[in-house]
DNA sequence: AAAAAATAGTTTAATTATTTAACTATTAAA
DNA sequence: TTTAATAGTTAAATAATTAAACTATTTTTT
């Protein structure tokens, strides 16, 4: 590939990206609470799939340091949505689980998130979305190695 | 498509278009400067771009209010990389520039943005990533089109 | 077993990003 | 020529973030 080609494809990207990343945010912020956040929701969905969690596995998925976690769990815990348990063994690891009115939250919010991506996804055809979320997921695997290398 | 198959497929977006956002945004602060942001980044991206830019249309881009714009721009006015000057016709519009400075910070820290992108995309073929784009690319302007009907 | 090092998480102080509501100045419409 | 609308700013509040210092606990080393 020449590298004039090469730099159109990095600035396309570039461009595109930036522009449905704000364009997202804005739209998954259209479907929650007043009082919400995208990243309490996207904090809450972490939480929820992996059922339990820890400050530092959501800090390394989150990309950000530890006490930054610390300060969003608190207003989740705050707000009721969320609680902390220290584990027996290991006293210094604390997990954070949903409670009931957390789960029953971000249950609702998947529901109209789903929804809302429901909305533009079946304007693909299966064949397209398919391939582009391959990629995406791609794309996903080649970041973990960089950073096992780096 | 089954409902199955289209669930399926909104839970893996959801979960890919996630993780890549903040590993992207936590591979693009790796680039740049101690005091500066990314959305400093992306600001003073846009501008350069347009040449010159209006806080209006800098909101509709990010998608937030203009007052959060007003903010952005003085604190990268303070570090004197942009300046206001009024519009001479109609005088409530205020354009944005690059100072020289700006225009330098930018163009190099573009320079630093492209290698890293070069580094992951040149792991795809030059069909998988065009394919991959031009769907990106639909997808904007999806979004677009909702943006006019809502 | 005692001392040193590592790990998990919190606190504090500072900065940035954001919203809403009220505001100024200017232009366009009635 | 009032009245509307538009462009942008200000002010007060909240959320997200970092860096550095800290507590508590567990692991490793000597």
């Amino acid at each position: 590939m020449q590298k004039r080609n090469i730099d159109d494809l990095i600035e396309r990207y570039l461009s595109v990206s930036f522009m449905v990343m704000k364009k997202a945010a804005a739209l998954v912020k259209c479907e929650l609470d007043e009082d919400m956040t995208n990243d309490q929701y996207y904090l809450l969905r972490c939480i929820k799939k992996k059922a339990k969690c820890t400050s530092t596995e959501l800090a390394s998925l989150f990309g950000v340091n530890k006490s930054a976690i610390t300060a969003m769990t608190n207003r989740l815990v705050e707000k009721g949505l969320l609680q902390r348990t220290r584990d027996q063994n290991d006293r210094r690891v604390v997990y954070l689980t949903l409670t009931e009115r957390g789960d029953k939250w971000i249950t609702e919010t998947e529901e109209k998130i789903h929804k809302l991506v429901e909305s533009f996804i079946t304007k693909f055809s299966e064949e397209e979305i398919e391939a582009f979320i391959q990629t995406y997921e791609k794309l996903v695997r080649i970041f973990q190695e960089m950073e096992g290398t780096s």
